[in-house]
Formats: C-alpha cells, structure tokens, sequence
RNA sequence: GGGCGAUUAGCUCAGUUGGUUAGAGCGCUUCUCUGAUAAGGAAGAGGUCCCAGGUUCGAAUCCUGGAUCGCCCA
C-alpha cells in the first residue's frame, strides 16, 4: 500500500489534482471505483482492523434470479452506511455476503422456463433431477448484475467469500439445527389449514395468495339451528360449501346475546345483529351473554348436513374470542377442516371428538380434488360424490337442501374479497393439510424476552407490528411439498417411527451411501434401519425421506450459524460473530427474516441474533403508488446511478426522510440533492484547490502580515469554523451511533452550507491574499466533513480526501474525527457568530425596504439588543460592519434611549403557574409600564402582581422584553431582534459608492473582456465628473482592486480609449462611464 | 375484517416535554450581491396543520371517533 515514492515534495496545503468545477459525479465515481480496486481499499480496511474488536453485520441474502431494483438499492445503501461508520471508529465489521437460493419463486420462474403449467409435470414429465438442475442455475442468472450494482453503488461487502443456501455445507447445518429442535420435542407433524388450489393441487404460500384477491359476490346463508329446549341458533356463513364438515358452533364469550320472538319462533342472535338480520322492532324476550348461552343450551341438532358415517345428535357449543359481533349472527359454524380458527378452537375443545396428535380424527369430507367424498347425503338421501365444491349449481342445491329441512332463515348476497389461484383463476379453498411442524408457540415467551433485548429503528415495530406478531405466534409451518429446498431430514419407516438426522456423518453411517448432493431427487433414494428402539430392540425396518423440503425462511434465519458451517466447523469464527449488533431490510422482513433469524436462534436456545435492527420503508413511485413492472413505474437504478451517482442516490435515501416511513421516489428530487449540496461542496472543494493551487508561492513563503484588527476579526472567524465543524462532528457521531443517517446527512449538510456560505465568503480576500491560515482552516474543515462523509458519500468524500491529504490510500482508511481534534469547542461563539448572521439579516433587509444597494455605504446601523446578546454581536461588530457596509455600529440597549419596549407574558412559565387566570395575567404584565419592568428586573428589584386571588413576583423568565426600534430609520425587525438603518448618504459615503460602483463596472468589464483573474491592467475611466471625482479620491482602492497598474482619468483616456485591447460605455448611479483597459505586460 | 404507520404551503419535508405570530428547500414574482459557486441574500404571494368531538388557561402536538393513502395479516 501507500504513494509511489517518486512524488514530488508538495506543500501540504497544495492539493495534488487540479479541480474540474463542472465535473460530472458518476464519472468521477467510476474512477474512485478503479482506485478502490488498484489499491485494494475494502481489504485494506479489513486488515487494518484485524486485531479490532468485532462489530458484527449480517446480511439478509437476496434471491439473485431476478434483477435488482431501487428498493434494493435502498437497502443496500443502509447495509453500507453504519459499517463503514463503524469500521472508521476503529471496529473490525466483516461483512460476508450471502445469497438465499432455494424457494418457489425460484421453481416457478423454472416453470414458465420450461413451459409447465401443473406441478404434477415436475416430477412426472421433466423429473426432480432435471427440474432441480435447472433451478439451481437459474438461481444465479442475475448474479452479475447483482455484483456489478453492489459495487457501483459503493456497498462494501464481501461477494468472494458469500455464503449460498443450496451450499453443502448450509445445509448441513440447516440439519443440525433442525435435528437440535427435534431433540427438544419441538418438531411435529400435524395438519395446517392452508390456501389451497384444488384444480393445481397445490398450497399457495401467502404472498402468491395476496397476488390473487378479487371482489366476488357470494350467497351468504342464515341458518336457523335447532337446540333441545327449541330456542333456534341464528348462523350465519359465507361458505355453505364447509356445512358439511360443520363440527360445531362458536360465539364470543364477551358479547351479548339476545332471544328473540319472531311469529312463532324463538331465535338467539347477537344483541347488536338483531336490527340488521331480523329486522328493527324485533321483541327481544332476554338478553344472555356468550358464556350464559354456552351453559344454557350447550348444544344444538346435527350434523347439518346427512352423512354415512355420522349419527345425529347433539354438537357442541364452543365460545371463542375470535367471533367478533360486526356482521353475520354473532355464531359462527366450525368446520375445522377448512378454517384457521375452526381448526384452532376444535383442537382446543374437549367437547370436539379431534385431536391434532391423532390422525384420523379430522372429519373432512371434501377430497385433495375439491370435490366432495362419498360419505355428504342430501335430505333424499343421494350422494354429493364427486361434486365440485365452489360450483354454483351445487351452492344452490345445498341452499335448497337446507331450505326444504327448514333450517335455512335467509340467503343474501354478500359481496367480499377473496382469493383465486393466481394461475388458473380458480377460487381457493382453505383445506387442512398435513405438514411438519415447529412448536414456536411453545417458546414464545423466549421469544418475547428476546425482543426485549433487541433495539428497533424505527422504536414502534418493537411492540407494534413485531411484539404483536410474537404475542400471537402460532407455530412454524415447516414443511413444503415441493422440490427445490432444503430437504427436511425426516425420515419414516412403516411403523411410524421418524428419525431426524442432523448431519451428513450421521446419514453416512446409518445408510452406508454418501452424497455429493443432497438435494432433492438423491436424497429421497437415501433408506436405513430404523433405530427407534422398541422393548430394548431397534425397530430395524428400512426408513425412507419424507417428500418434502422446508421453508426457505427457516434457511435464511439459520444463516448466522449455517454461513459458516457451524457446528462442524468455524466454532471460533460462529461464536465471536453472534449476535449481530445490526442487521437491515424493509419492513415486509417482521414476518420474514426478522422473525426466521430470532425463531431460529430461540428454538436453539441462543440470545437475540441481533442487537439493532433498521426497518426500511417503501418505495413508492411520485404518485404514492407502488412500484411494480406491471404498472411499468419503475425506476431503473442504473438510470439514476448513470444521470446522477451513487453518492447522489444515496444521499437521497438517507436526507430526504427517515428511511421507515417509505419514499415518494423521483428523478427530480434526485437531481435536487445534487444541485444543493453535493454540487455545493464540490464548489467550495474546487474554491480551495482554485486558490491553493493559485497562492503557491506564497504558501511557502513567510506568512503574510496583516493588520492586527483584522487579524483579530479573521481569527474569530477560524475559530468559529472549526468550533461549528467541532460541533458537527459531535453530532454526527452521535447520530450515526443512533442509526440515525438522516439528521447525520442534514447536520452535514448544514455545515457544508455555512462553511460555503459565510467562511469562504467572508474569507474570500484572505484565499486571494494567499493567507496560510484561511487555507489551513478551510482545509481542515473540508478534510474533517469528508471523513464524516465517508460512510454515507464515499465516492466524493474519497476525492476530496485523496487530493487535499491522501496520506492513506483512502478516506476510508483513516479513523473517524473527534471534536477534540478540531481544538477547543467555542459554544458561544458559534451563538455569538448566528447571531450576528441575523443581524446580518435583518440588517440586508432593512437596505432592501429602503432598497439602497449594498454597495452604497451607509453611516450607521443601530442594533438594538442588550445584554448577552450585544456582548456577542459586539464580539463580532466588525463582521457585521462589513457585511452591511456601515462606518459604525451602534448599539441600543434600553427603551430611555432610541428604542421602547413591548411587554408580553411568558406563557410557558406563567402558564402552569395561573392555570384558568393566564389570560388575565397576560392582560397584567401587559399593562404595566415596560420600561419600568425593564428598569426593575435589571436592578433586582421585586415585581408583584397579582391576579384573582394569586400573588406572584415576576421573574427574568416570566415576561418576554421586545425591543422596539427608533423612528426616522429604515427598520427590520423580528422577535426580540431589530437592525435600524441610518438613511443620510453624505458626499463622502456618496463618493465611496460611487468608486465601489466603478470597481463592479470594471471588473464586469474585465470578464467581458476575458481576462484572467490574475491578469494586471492598465486602466482609464472617462465621463461624468462626479465619477471621475470619486474615482481620483479612491484611486488606489480601485486600482488594487482591480489590479490595475495606474488609473489614467486624464483627457487624453478618451483618446487612448482606440489604442486599449478593450473599452465600453456604462451607466454608474445614471451618470456615463466610459472604460477601456489592456492586459499589462507581466513582469519578467 | 384486524394490526401498524402516514396525512402540515403548488411539490418534497421539518416541527423538541402542549406555550406567544407554524417553519425550511424547490417552484413562482420582485429586488439584490458576486472575479469559487447553474450558487448566495432580501421581500412578496402561498396554510380550515385531513375532518369532527373532547381534555386544557392554551392543541399541529394529548384522547376518542371518522375519512383518505400505504404496508402487514385475514
């Protein structure tokens, strides 16, 4: 690493490169791009911290078979910022990539591929071997551009060494995790109530669901279900289709219950359903709660619908808190086979002849076909075998089956969302299946203490969407009846037995058979004994592989361990990289791999996995509409990186909101970013190389002499710099450490701005003058603000780094700056310096309302301010002066003077204090004399008023003092701040503006001639005589200003006017000015 | 249907534990400064702080209900 030792001895002060004003950014970050790679940079980095202690991130591994788009460019960027952060403070973060390679998008992206449109193809058309070949090469098919962006965008992550899911060594310990949680009896199967296509015969996974919503108009029933007293049950549902595997009822526990009279029937209905279903006016006999119904009636006639296998008679009534009273009846059917809840409070009902453990036991009629099975009758006691179940004539004869038994109240239409196959359009069913399971619920309460420990950004996904996730976790639907996964490592003999084997050893020993490949279709030809010991003896018949693969989450959350093969290797390296201490994705990862990474770890017995987690909102396009290739609103990231840069995209992400409350995403918003402050730095970047590079002789000469006043003025001004870059610094740190990028970008930014600004401004003539003291300042807070922009530009921030200072061979080789380093921190007068710019401010604009020109001198300005803040402003009088081109500065303090006051009430104090009576206090502090309160709280004396019955002493806190400016000058004012302007222009001030007016038209002139800035002249003014006038009384400010060797204003100007290179007539104060200048001969 | 979040100027967003006249940037109009800056400064126009109740001396801020948008889940 380091320089070529061939480099020229180089002033410090001297940046290296010349300075292209307009540069184009996202060249200029391909050629940081090439120097990170010449010089190694990221491993550099790493090496330099290698004996550092950890910091540890994790990456959340994207699927590379689709191309990436800005919304992973968002996360990304924040993947980047707080290790690089991090890194500089002197942590060693390795950031191991990671790819997640298995899953359904992946098969079906295989599927449109090879042109199959039913899953039954897979195995019976193309062959797992075949179909797994082609997935686990689809999986990489935009892994190129998935490196090529990570790079371009500066994400600083290790794609050498990334780990991948489909890997041996990951799914080893994917086994072993799953093996340890079967050691723990936390492995089951059972049946889940899923989305279901009965056409594809297949399970939707949820996102696939929510691809397929649609508004649809079903007929609703109203059953009347007959108890033993006669009393009837009102039941209301949306899918008659389930009443055949009805297995009882439910209501809420909580709600209100009513018996109704209608004619000659008694019905029992939710209180507040009995206006929209029975009609207003209803007579209600009784009113009972759902508890009180349970233990009265207990049970109602079925089963509703004629079965061979089932005997009428009495079918529970369960309560349950998931029947809400918002529509329908107020009670619910349960048909467990078909309905998340109906499962749940079956299996939790004793009353319910199912249990989840036993097969067998779930009574489902309804065939893997959609179609019913022989055992549902109709009232004439025929077969609905085979009927599909969602056919409409087939709802109409079940409706009118119930009809004709006289159990049906009433049909409506009712019109809801409800999901289709996203394929073949049809609707879906919710059908149990069985599927292998974790008990997650068990460990909840790990679970929650867990995330107790854990730090969210933003705070409210902790208890909010998270916490309330966990608080209702049910357990982890493992398994899938697909191809291309994690096979689970069960395996079953005839007997029942399951054997989960937990590494590859173990598979090898038992089978006698080694596997190169343990995907899917090899390891399904896998048998051995089965071990399972019965009376002493192993059972000892041959266990084959159940069929399915699992979850690709459980991959994913297993990745802190699985990365590096732990436990079979890597035990060191595994154990000082848990937990993270940040992790970063969007906030659709709550359930998905913010829940896999802490379920996994919990169910292994280890800590939270992580220690913070940034939550990343949407992208949403300008409109607030959400991004999709469908909606073709997209925006391309190369577009952006291509126009604009990746620092630019960035710094977009991070200032332009907090980063969890989602994006408006535009181009333009981009384009503005650039324009106000990467555009502004560079500007004041290219000011300082401009004048370093310019002042280079005098920079190694002897520091050049100034007037001790003004020397005063300048150091104030350095000091104030580096105390605000102090300042800055400070805040930074803190808010980085925070995960807060967003007001660390805005609190640089700031800085950026003054030191542009007002340091450079007020400095300029220094720079001009070649002061080594304005340089070493401005080039201090250049370099500090680009090592405080490194991790969140590092493109630019690396440029001005290398070519200001470039000891190390990167800005993100150095440590992050402390305040300390910047010298002792000057808070007051940073105040002292705001408060000046204000008066300042307030100063210009009373010049404007009077619209009298800067240029034009003035003989006085009055600042009224007292106390603190005039010390502060006086501290700083002559800065003010000159900005507002003023001979003097007074100042008023006190209403006998110029200025009177105003006297309000201090709400903030008075307020507890008077409570109801604050108006009228108002009203009394207002009404006292304010010059009197002023005199009084200057000398200490007590002030009392009192109010209704309460006394009070008024304080310094308690009233607000508001200076009010004299008459006869031009006032601006605002708050308890005010800047009066003295209007009377003398000959002398008149003379002054004049010649400043001369120097601006002849340094227009000189532009428009095109000259250099260095360029001498030689100089003649003709015209009016007031002119010439002011000319010959300032001669030799103009001519130094102006660089001009002599100021000619004789006659013979006008003459010599043909001989000059350049000449024009203009217009100063409405009198005539006629200029001619030529380039002078240099010296030498 | 449930949960979470959002709603402030034409646009993008700030707005500290409730406190006096609600701010910034962009855009628009006018003026101005400038030998680093396609920049900067000043003034002007632009607001029912989503709506309705409530608490309070006082609400953009707290509470309740509602509307709209987004997300997650059904």
């Amino acid at each position: 690493m380091g320089r070529p030792v061939s480099e020229p001895e180089r002033h410090h002060l001297i940046p290296r490169r010349e300075v292209d004003p307009r540069r184009e950014l996202p060249e200029l970050e391909l050629e940081v791009l090439e120097r990170w790679r010449e010089r190694d940079v990221f491993a550099e980095s790493l090496r330099l911290r290698s004996e550092a202690q950890q910091w540890v991130f994790y990456e959340g591994p994207p699927t590379a078979n689709g191309p990436p788009g800005s919304h992973h460019v968002l996360s990304r960027v924040f993947k980047d910022i707080y290790p690089r952060f991090q890194t500089m403070r002197g942590y060693r973060v390795e950031r191991k990539g990671g790819w997640d390679c298995h899953g359904l998008p992946v098969e079906i992206a295989v599927e449109k591929k090879l042109g199959i449109s039913h899953k039954s193809e897979i195995e019976e058309t193309v062959g797992i071997e075949r179909f797994n070949a082609e997935c686990r090469e689809s999986v990489f098919t935009f892994l190129e551009e998935w490196n090529r962006l990570t790079e371009r965008i500066g994400f600083w992550l290790d794609l050498d060494h990334a780990y991948r899911t489909l890997d041996e060594s990951y799914i080893e310990s994917v086994w072993w995790a799953l093996a340890q949680i079967d050691e723990r009896g936390l492995l089951y199967e059972g049946n889940k109530v899923v989305p279901y296509c009965p056409r594809c015969e297949t399970t939707l996974s949820s996102h696939e669901v929510a691809l397929g919503y649609r508004d649809v108009f079903d007929p609703s029933v109203y059953l009347k279900l007959p108890t033993q007293s006669g009393d009837r049950l009102l039941v209301w549902t949306t899918t008659p289709w389930t009443l055949p595997g009805n297995v009882a009822v439910a209501v809420s526990p909580t709600a209100s219950y009513a018996r109704v009279r209608v004619e000659d029937e008694i019905f029992v209905i939710a209180e507040a359903r009995v206006g929209p279903v029975l009609g207003e006016g209803s007579e209600v006999l009784e009113r009972l709660s759902g508890v009180e119904l349970v233990e009265r009636y207990g049970s109602y006639a079925g089963p509703i619908f004629a079965a061979r296998d089932r005997v009428p008679g009495g079918l529970p009534i369960l309560a349950d808190g998931f029947v809400t009273t918002e529509d329908g009846t107020g009670i619910v059917h349960l048909a467990p086979a078909f309905g998340e809840d109906d499962y749940r409070v079956a299996a939790g009902a004793p009353e319910v002849p199912f249990d989840p453990t036993q097969r067998g036991t779930l009574y489902n009629p309804v065939r893997v076909d959609g179609t019913y099975d022989e055992r549902t009758l109709s009232s004439e006691g025929t077969s609905y075998e085979g009927r599909f179940v969602k056919d409409p004539e087939l709802t109409q004869e079940l409706i009118a089956d119930l009809k004709q038994r006289g159990l049906l109240l009433e049909v409506r239409e009712y019109e809801h969302s409800y999901p289709h196959c996203w394929r073949c359009g049809t609707p879906l069913l919710y059908y149990a299946k069985p599927s292998w399971y974790i008990a997650t619920s068990n460990v909840r309460e790990e679970l929650l203490a867990a995330n107790e420990t854990v730090d969210w950004y933003p705070p409210h996904v902790k208890h909010g969407r998270f916490g309330d996730w966990l608080e209702h976790n049910v357990d982890w639907a493992l398994s899938r009846e697909r191809y291309w996964g994690t096979p689970l490592p069960a395996w079953r003999c005839p007997g029942g037995h399951v054997h989960v084997i937990g590494s590859f050893a173990e598979l090898t020993e038992r089978s006698g058979k080694t596997l190169a490949d343990h995907h899917r279709p090899y390891v399904d030809e896998i048998d051995f004994p089965c071990p399972h010991l019965e009376h002493g003896e192993p059972c000892n018949e041959s266990m084959t592989r159940v069929a399915e693969v699992i979850d690709v989450w459980f991959d994913s959350g297993a990745m802190p361990f699985a990365q590096h093969h732990f436990p079979f290797e890597n035990e060191e390296v595994f154990e000082q990289s848990f937990p993270a201490d940040f992790i970063c994705e969007a906030q659709d990862q709550t359930r998905g791999w913010f829940y896999s990474l802490l379920a996994v770890a919990t169910l292994l017995e280890k800590p939270a996995p992580y220690r913070n987690v940034v939550c990343l909102g949407l992208i949403l396009d300008e409109d607030g509409q959400k991004m999709s290739k469908s909606k073709g609103n997209t925006v391309e990231p190369w577009q952006v990186l291509d126009t604009y840069g990746a620092d630019a995209f960035r710094w977009y992400f991070f200032t332009s909101k907090r980063p969890w409350d989602g994006y408006r995403f535009s181009a333009e918003t981009i384009g503005e970013g650039v324009r106000l402050f990467l555009k502004q730095l560079w500007s004041t970047y290219y000011f300082y190389t401009l004048y370093a590079r310019a002042s280079e002789a005098d920079l190694s000469a002897a520091a050049t002499e100034r007037a001790p006043e003004q020397a005063g003025a300048d150091r104030a001004l350095d000091r104030w710099a580096l105390s605000r870059t102090a300042g800055t610094v400070a805040l930074v740190t803190e808010r980085l450490d925070a995960y807060d990028a967003t007001s660390a970008g805005r609190a640089i930014a700031s800085l950026v701005d003054e030191l542009s600004n007002w340091y450079v401004r007020r400095s300029r003539r220094r720079f001009w003058d070649g002061e080594e003291q304005a340089f070493t300042t401005l080039r201090t807070c250049l370099l500090t603000v680009s090592k405080l922009l490194a991790p969140l530009c590092p493109f630019i921030a690396d440029e001005i780094y290398d070519n200001l200072d470039g000891e190390l061979a990167s800005v993100h080789l150095c440590d992050f700056p402390t305040p300390e380093q910047l010298g002792p921190r000057d808070e007051e007068l940073e105040r002292a310096m705001a408060l000046a710019r204000e008066t300042v401010r307030l100063g210009l604009g009373a010049r404007g309302k009077a619209k009298i020109k800067v240029r034009q001198p003035l003989g006085e300005a009055v600042v009224v301010a007292d106390g603190r803040e005039r010390e502060a402003i006086e501290r700083l009088v002559d800065v003010v002066r000159e900005e507002l081109n003023v001979r003097e500065i007074r100042f008023v303090a006190a209403a006998e003077e110029l200025g009177s006051y105003e006297l309000k009430a201090n709400y903030r104090t008075l307020g507890p204090l008077f409570g109801k009576e604050m108006p009228l206090a108002a009203q009394a502090i207002a009404a006292l004399d304010p010059a009197h309160v002023a005199a009084s709280l200057r000398e200490g004396a007590a002030l009392p008023i009192s109010v209704g019955e309460r006394e009070h002493t008024l304080t310094a806190e308690d009233v607000l003092l508001t200076m009010r400016a004299p008459e006869g000058y031009s006032v601006e004012r605002e708050g308890a701040h005010a800047v009066a302007l003295d209007l009377e222009i003398d000959g002398d001030l008149r003379r002054e503006g004049r010649a400043r007016e001369i120097v601006h038209a002849v340094q227009n002139a000189r532009k428009t001639a095109g000259l250099q800035v260095e360029d001498r002249i030689e100089l003649a003014l003709d015209g009016a005589p007031e002119l010439l006038d002011a000319a010959a009384t300032y001669s030799d400010y103009i001519t130094g200003e102006t660089l001009a060797h002599d100021l000619d204003l004789s006659d013979r100007a006008a003459q010599e006017a043909a001989r000059m290179d350049y000449s024009e007539q203009t217009e100063v104060d409405g009198l005539a000015l006629s200029i001619s200048l030529s380039r002078a001969q240099r010296p030498g």
